[in-house]
Order: C-alpha cells, then structure tokens, then sequence
RNA sequence: CGGGGCGUAGCGCAGUUGGUAGCGCGCGACGUUUGGGACGUUGAGGUCGCAGGUUCGAAUCCUGUCGCCCCGACCA
C-alpha cells in the first residue's frame, strides 16, 4: 500500500475535545473521526486494526469450535417483552411504517436464545458454541473518554449451550481460556477479575480487566495469591474473632450531645470535631421495595449497593428523598443517626464491631452523639458486609495478605447464564429421559472498539502509538526519505513488493514530504517495524528500527532487508 | 439527570470600555530546501453554534435553545 493514495489523515494539534491519551492519539493518529458523542468513524487505520483484533479472534474461535453468524440489528419488541428487556433504559427504540416497534439491538442474548429454543431441540444437539460480532447500540447517559464509552460500539459476543451446569462450566472455560489465549496473542495484559454480573446474571462471572489510569472501575488485587476482583463485588473479610465476640465495654465514655451547626458531611464533622472520618458512623436511610431501611457504615466507607440489594433482596434501592429523610429521623438530611431510631430495620457494616466511641448523627438538627457505643446505645438489627472494598482490606481468597487497589478498563466480560433467558423464553431441548429442560447458556463478550483505546493506553509514548504486530494496521512501514532521487524510490518499491510477496502488511511511505515529517507520521501512528530507505543506500544498506525500541536503529543490507524485517516481525509477535 | 467548562477559518487559539474579526498550524500557487513536523513570496478560507431581544451599531450585553467536553449519578 502506497501512503500517497491511502487515507491517513494526522493531526499536528492535540484537539481540545480528547482528555484521554488514546482518545487523543486516535484522532491525531488518523484512525477515528466523531460524528456526534459516543458516535465514531473507523478510518481505514481504525477499521484495519478492528479487523486484525477480529481475525485473531475468529482463529481462536475456530480453535474451540465456536461458530460465527450474522444477527439482525432490529429486536422486535416483543422478543424483549419475553424477558422483560425492553424497557431496559438504553434501548433505543424505534417504530416502523405500521408502528411496529423494535429496539436497536444492544446485546444479542435473545436473539441467541430464540435461534436455540428453535433448533437445538434434543441433547444431541448439545453443546453448542456460537458467536457474533456486530455493532451494538446504547442510549449511554454519558458517553466518555473517546473510544471507551460510546453509544454504538462493535462487540464480540459469544454464546454457549449446554445440557447442564457441569456443561456450561465446561464451556465456560473453554471459552475463557480462548479469550486469554486471544489477550496474550494481542499482547495486551489483563486481569481476570470476579466482577458483578448486574442484571445480566447473578452467577459466577468475570471481567477482563487492562490496568490503567483512565478506568472506569476499581480493581482489588491481592499481590500475594493473585485473586483480583471488582472493588463493587469484592468481599470484605472481617475475622470471626470479630464477629462473635461482643463488643468490649470497658473504657466506654458517656454518651454526650455537641452542637454541630451546618456540618452535614462526614468531612465536615470530622473537621468541626478535631477528629478524623474513620471514628465517625454515617447513617444512611435507604427506601428499598418502598420500605425505608437504616444502613451504618464507618465514616470513611461507602456502601455498596450491590451487596446491600442481595441483602434485602430488593427490586428497587436508592437513597430515601430528604423529605422521607426528615420524617423518619426527625431532622435534615445530615444528621441522622442510630441513637433513637426505631420501628427500622437498621443494618450495620461489619466493621461497626471494632468501633468504640463514635461520632453519630443525633437526629436533630446541628447536633451530633459523640462517644456513641454500640449495645449501650443502640443495637443493629443486624450486621452484614454491606461495604465497598477498599486498598488493604484482607483478601478474601487466600485471608493473609491486603489487597492492592488499581483502575482498570473493562475490555471483556463473560458470563454464566444458567437459564436466565432460557427458562423465560422456552429454550427447552429433550432429554435421553424424554424430559424437557431449559438450555444452560453462558455468554462471553469481548468490546472491540474500546480495545482500541485500551491497547493505546496500554502502549504509546510521547511520539505516539506504539502497535503490537498482531494488531498493527500495517507491520512495515518503509519511508522513502527522498522521492526525487529515484535510486531510492527504486529500491523502496522492491522492498515493498518483496514484503507483499511474502504476506507482510507493508505501508510504503512515496509522499513528497520531509523526511522529518515522515518519520513523526510513522512514530505517531505505530507501526511497529520501520524501515527507512536513505542516504545509506548509497552503501548498500537501508535502516532498520523497532518503534517501542528507540535505540534500536541498524543498518543492514539492502539485498538482506526482507529477510530481515520477516525475522524481526517474528521475534516481535 | 445534577455540577462545572467550552462553542470564533480544517485544527489549536486571541478578540480590550459594544464600532462590523485576527494569530499560529494546516491548505493552494511559485521558488529555494530535503534524515526528526523547513524557509521566502503570494493566495484562498469565517452568516463568530442557532433563534430572539437591547442598541444608531452585538463575536462582545440579555433571554432562550442546540451541541460538545469533564466530574458525579448511571453503565444489561
């Protein structure tokens, strides 16, 4: 491929638009253009390293027998209603010329379920491994950070079918074990961590996880046996020393009211009071299902609503209104607390069983309890882990060691469905019995597009992107320094058409540009092999450089140089 | 949806007390250059997001509206 008859084209000026490295390097780069938020244009740069990404992952598809297909984009309503998906919030919906509604597809597990309830009717049928690779369409509320959140996104999806859970955990590491073979061949390393699986299913379930910076989620990892985990579905460990001992009382001071005026954060309090946010209880009232409900946590902890829902087994939980709020403790939102709420359910965090002494909410107006304790001057209805997991919380797999927390982009998510969506739509296939039992179905995706954005976040410099060769748009550059001396020109075509021979993507760089200005297109778009024919053809030789090596430019000779890019391209891959 | 910020040439930005719009890069032409984003000459390119209003006069002041970015909520 010539550069001057292709389309790249690159940006000198950062665009004020793109906070995000890869964002930035994307459209500097020439490989995405915005046509609104969350809405992109692959470039041919862009959509090339797509369907490299996709080709590695077709292979290992193929690998385990998954078999591709191509599924509408249109989901009539009435599918979803089976499922009770359609109103989910960031469907987009849309009617036809007779008002027959339909939803832009935004998964496919209903697709998927109504191709097996139709034609894998018998366990001889099963297991079945399929999959496809579409755009997917979500009303996000807030698109973000370029390429990582967008409203129409290619994901890679697959799905599994199975006779029972012993098949489905089969299937699920299979295909587990696909995708981590298809991280290491992209070069992109993860985090395989145990994540909340939301409404999609509450069974086990785990994300794909690159470390950076600019994630959307925080990770917990444990240096010590490599458990890692979603910090929203990590557990919090607390010693059944702890939990069965009943808190000690000696040392316990009076109960004492203090004037708080204004002072509704926990930030505030602690700073009013001299004290720091860990000796402080927040009270929270939550409305679960319509009933409010009291939940205590230690000052500088959150409350994880997952962990709270499976609690209650609630439907619906949000935070009380600060009306509701004012009703149930008597006083503006800010001051509540456990002291003297009753007719409530009041669940403590686990961790309120060391606490001694504390700062509370009084229930009235600019004023807190302080030197509050537990059993003396109120008691939990009950206590729970009900908390988010925080940097040096014990790990819960292997209980010795604190966790670490990191930020991570989630590029993958798999799932063990059971029956979720096979049960409610009749996916029932025959057994040897001649019974009839709901398909086991589990379901993996994998986001392209935001890959794009992780694998740059993952790797670029201050020059720009730096491609591992499994997903490089081209592996080659050559830069022909000069176009006018046609020796070099010459001698860049045959390299180029050597590499083509031999099945190299090679980019061959004919622009009647500066040298200078050809070597920064080539660094900002990473290629990862660059090939530079100049003033050492004079002697024979053309130079030789690996984009993530700076230092390692050579020259070799030109009769030698395809052999030797193929060589380097394979120790590079 | 709440909070914050921004919409002026393809990109990055400036624009004073309101007086009819400018800089850098990029783009076209010509010449000189040619191994890390060259230089000179010259040229093209903007209903200042949109709609109202105030005013003799609005990029500038007011109201509304649309769009984009960031933080949060949300994220099937």
């Amino acid at each position: 491929m010539k550069y001057s008859e292709y389309f790249i084209p690159t940006l000198r000026d950062v665009p004020a638009e793109a906070e995000l490295v890869s964002h930035q390097l994307l459209l500097r780069a020439g490989f995405v253009r915005k046509l609104s938020a969350g809405v992109y244009t692959l470039l041919p740069l862009g959509w090339r390293v797509v369907q490299k990404i996709e080709s590695v992952l077709r292979d290992e598809m193929d690998a385990i027998a998954c078999a591709e297909m191509r599924m509408p984009t249109l989901h009539p309503r009435e599918m979803l209603e089976e499922t009770g998906r359609w109103n989910v919030d960031v469907v987009y919906k849309l009617q036809d010329r007779r008002e027959a509604e339909f939803a832009l597809g935004f998964t496919h597990e209903e697709v998927m379920t109504d191709i097996a309830r139709r034609d894998m009717r018998s366990w001889r049928d099963l297991p079945r491994l399929l999959y496809q690779n579409q755009t997917k369409f979500r009303d996000e509320p807030r698109p973000r950070g370029g390429m990582i959140r967008t409203r129409e996104f290619i994901m890679f999806d697959a799905y599994s079918f199975d006779r029972d859970e012993a098949g489905m955990d089969v299937s699920y590491q299979k295909l587990k074990g696909a995708y981590d073979n298809f991280f290491a061949r992209i070069q992109l390393p993860v985090v395989t961590a145990e994540a909340d699986g939301g409404a999609i299913g509450d069974l086990d379930n785990h994300e794909f996880m690159v470390l950076s910076e600019s994630g959307e989620d925080t990770i917990l990892l444990c240096p010590n046996c490599g458990y890692a985990a979603n910090a929203e579905r990590c557990t919090v460990l607390t010693p059944e020393s702890v939990l069965s001992s009943a808190p000690a009382s000696n040392g316990d001071k009076p109960l004492e009211m203090v004037s708080t005026p204004g002072a509704r954060t926990i930030d505030e309090v602690a700073g009013l009071l001299g004290t720091s946010a860990n000796n402080l209880v927040k009270t929270l009232i939550y409305v679960a299902d319509g009933t409010p409900v009291a939940v205590l946590v230690r000052g500088d902890h959150e409350v994880n609503e997952i962990k709270l829902r499976r609690l209650l087994k609630a439907e619906s939980l949000g935070l009380a209104d600060s009306a509701t709020v004012e009703r149930i403790t008597g006083a503006p939102v800010g001051f509540a607390g456990p002291v003297g709420v009753i007719g409530l359910r009041l669940i403590a965090d686990n961790s309120l069983l060391t606490m001694r002494n504390f700062i509370a909410g009084a229930n009235q107006a600019d004023a807190h309890y302080v030197h509050v304790n537990l059993g003396r001057d109120f008691s939990p209805t009950e206590y729970a882990d009900i908390r988010v997991a925080v940097a040096k919380d014990l790990c819960p797999s292997c209980r010795t060691e604190k966790l670490e927390d990191a930020r991570g982009i989630e590029v993958g998510h798999i799932f063990k469905l059971g029956s979720k969506y096979s049960a409610p739509m009749g996916a029932n296939y025959t057994e040897e019995s001649g019974a009839a039992k709901p398909i086991q179905m589990g379901s993996y995706g994998i986001g392209i597009t935001r890959l794009l954005a992780a694998l740059i976040e993952n790797s670029h410099d201050k020059d720009g992107i730096i491609w591992p060769v499994a997903v490089a748009p081209f592996s080659v550059i050559i830069v022909v320094t000069y176009i006018k001396d046609e020796a070099l020109v010459k001698a860049g075509q045959e390299l180029h058409d050597a590499l083509r021979a031999r099945g190299v993507d090679v980019l061959l760089d004919d622009r009647d540009e500066r040298a200078g200005i050809k070597f920064k297109d080539a660094d900002l778009i990473g290629i990862p092999v660059r090939v530079v024919i100049g003033k050492g053809l004079a002697n024979g030789t053309v130079e030789i450089k690996v984009r993530k090596n700076s230092n390692s430019a050579r020259e070799a000779p030109v009769a030698e140089a395809a052999n030797t890019v193929v060589a380097l391209l394979s120790d590079l891959s």
